[in-house]
DNA sequence: GTCTATACTTTGATAGAC
DNA sequence: GTCTATCAAAGTATAGAC
């Protein structure tokens, strides 16, 4: 009232109003219910209203917020991808076949353990056929899977593990940990849980990494070391 | 024309004209193009307009035949779930553990292989948190999953197999021969093929059944007698 | 910066012409 | 039996009040 007449413009924050901190949390919330309505019904499916609703907003909020429908789906996918790269990391033909893999079966079981809601918009985003994916998928992910495949082979060469089929191996992982995100309903249902605990994803992780190394011919150092 | 005054009443069928087997035409077009839609955008994005252009046939159509959106994916989903349960055949603790595993994961694949569009459908589904299948998953697949545990586990007890939850190696199976139909698109982009050909589905077949059968300490027929 | 009102398109479904 | 015309509701997106 007393800030004289100079108009407010963009970015500019005016005391005691909603600065940048309201902009922040309703975007968080939008993301968040995005995620959630996406990864339910796939980008068609999800209606702005459901996502507006969800995040406790008015439906041109939303639009406000993040500019078109579009334009949200893709922000979020780019996300997911981020977090999907963080856990990518290099390695070496030298490094040990149990360590990598267990760590390669924990890291990808938490990060959807983590981020149930985006490992099922990716798994819908797949099941559309990759509309938006293509390129990530034939570029820069065939790429890191033709890397880490070389690597498998020469273990193999080496007599470290079995000669597997290096990519199929990579897909068996893939799948058995995506699973408990994207079929959680089908897990829940037939287990007869309300949900998974921390406890019940422990001893999935350590049932896989059992079965997937002994599978492969890999000996992991547990029972290695300790016979 | 000669026919008289005799009205046609429904299912009476004229001489020359369309009869049943038109009807039996456009029946099993909506349903394969139906099917094909609601796998790639679940069913609140598939719309009727789409499936009726698939089918090659104007919308309204497609309600002449199938009554209602929900009517026509329910049945879709139906199908499914018989096609699934056709190869759930019981199994007894008298049998060879690597026989019926090995038979467990092949069906599996081939039925992923054989009906991709049918796979996809009940993975959107589940990925919609199972509104239509709750039921089911509860009940039905539920009881056939802890049948099946069972005799796992008297095949440990018996030291036939590794005493592994059979529940999460059930969910192992399910998942990795899922895959392929769930995530071709993914399969398809990084190994940059344009298909999966019937050698590749053997070859992944045989990579699974050798990978699972060793990391449950099931030894298969094949490397048991020929060593 | 935020929300209400509204424009315009597409949706599932129905009525009625042929 | 089959298709065109149409409905009310819901979809994305925008304009403009506050």
């Amino acid at each position: 009232m007393t800030q004289g007449s100079v108009p407010a413009e963009r970015g500019v924050r005016e005391p005691g109003e909603a600065n940048g901190v309201t902009r922040q949390r309703n975007e968080r919330e939008i993301l968040a219910a995005a995620e959630r309505v996406f990864a339910r019904h796939g980008y068609r499916g999800a209606s702005l209203q459901a996502i507006a609703e969800q995040a406790g907003l008015p439906k041109s909020n939303v639009l406000y917020y993040m500019g078109s429908k579009r334009g949200l789906y893709v922000r979020l996918l780019e996300r997911m991808m981020a977090r999907w790269n963080a856990l990518l990391d290099d390695i070496s033909v030298e490094d040990d076949p149990a360590d990598v893999l267990e760590a390669f079966i924990r890291s990808k079981m938490q990060l959807s353990r983590r981020h149930p809601e985006g490992s099922r918009l990716f798994a819908a985003e797949i099941l559309a056929g990759a509309p938006f994916l293509q390129e990530y998928l034939r570029g820069e992910l065939r790429a890191w899977v033709q890397a880490r495949a070389k690597i498998f082979e020469q273990w193999a060469e080496r007599g470290l593990m079995d000669p597997v089929d290096p990519v199929w191996l990579i897909f068996l992982i893939w799948s058995a940990t995506q699973h408990y995100a994207d079929f959680e309903a089908q897990v829940l249902g037939i287990t007869g849980r309300d949900e998974l605990s921390d406890a019940d994803v422990e001893e999935i992780t350590t049932f896989l990494t059992r079965v997937i190394l002994k599978g492969c011919g890999v000996r992991s150092r547990d029972d290695g070391s300790t016979d």
